[in-house]
DNA sequence: ATGTATGCAAACGGTTTGCACGGTC
DNA sequence: GACCGTGCAAACCGTTTGCATACAT
């Protein structure tokens, strides 16, 4: 966690971008939330600590932060944008009720190569799975 | 393709849903389509033959053939929704310099099992990839 | 004749932007 | 002190909604 402060703040340096109390406390947010969370979120817990933010600074600085490839942006079929931190590689869980996203890790699937067919498309960057369906604790909520 | 259209008309009487030539129209330029359109390419190209359609029958159309299965709506990372119709298992290829969207089949994928911990998530519907990158067209562009 | 679908216009929600002030370097 | 980042407010854009009319059944 401390380690990846420092680098931030080295990342932040090499790039010129001054490193500010808004940008430390939503990358410090990103960092210790699991839940993939919409700016608004972001917004919100990060208003606790900081009561003046506005939520265009974080607008702005989440997108700071994507060009940087320090976080990821998630489009959802919500139509609105969710956060996470750049983890490690993994895929996506998504509940179509709660709107829940979960991480999974696939190494078999990572290590495989893609059809021909996606080679002669051009050159491709990330290959990303999007599992949706309903999770089990809104399955179970149904139930009753 | 006339089947096709005859299969809409019988479940929008199956369903009790008036068959309107917009609905028609609309649904007929989708299964004509292969680039993914988007509500308002979907509009102009409609427009062309209905002149005095407006585009809030073409979001209410649109809402209503996915709720039906009919076709799907994919949510790019642009922000804004794209439609297919609903032709057979595939996946998609997005460039994020032109933003077109290219299908393509993975027959190995499909047959995989997720990991274990998938189905301890809850019950997985559909599970989709997405391959992003530059497309030959664009890295091409821009060698020059 | 009934009731749903349409077109118009206005509202909506998430996101972006222009500007003057404030904070970092 | 110079300049980038912030907060405020207004604009923006894709999408949704309320309502009266038009159309399919």
């Amino acid at each position: 966690m401390h380690e990846r402060l420092a680098d931030f703040e080295n990342r932040c340096r090499e790039n010129g971008l001054k490193i500010t109390h808004q940008r430390l406390e939503i990358y410090r947010e990103l960092l210790s939330s699991t839940d993939h969370p919409s700016v608004e979120a972001i917004f919100q817990r990060v208003r606790r600590r900081l009561p003046t933010i506005s939520i265009d600074t974080v607008y702005r600085t989440l997108a700071m932060l994507e060009q940087a490839g320090m976080i990821h942006r998630i489009q959802t079929s919500e139509g609105l944008a969710r956060y996470e931190s750049d983890y490690g590689l993994h895929h996506h869980l998504f509940c179509n009720n709660c709107h829940e996203i979960v991480d999974f890790t696939w190494e078999l699937f990572d290590a495989m190569a893609p059809p021909p067919e996606v080679e002669s498309w051009g050159a491709a960057r990330k290959k990303n799975i999007v599992i949706t369906g309903i999770c089990r604790q809104c399955s179970e909520r149904e139930q009753k």
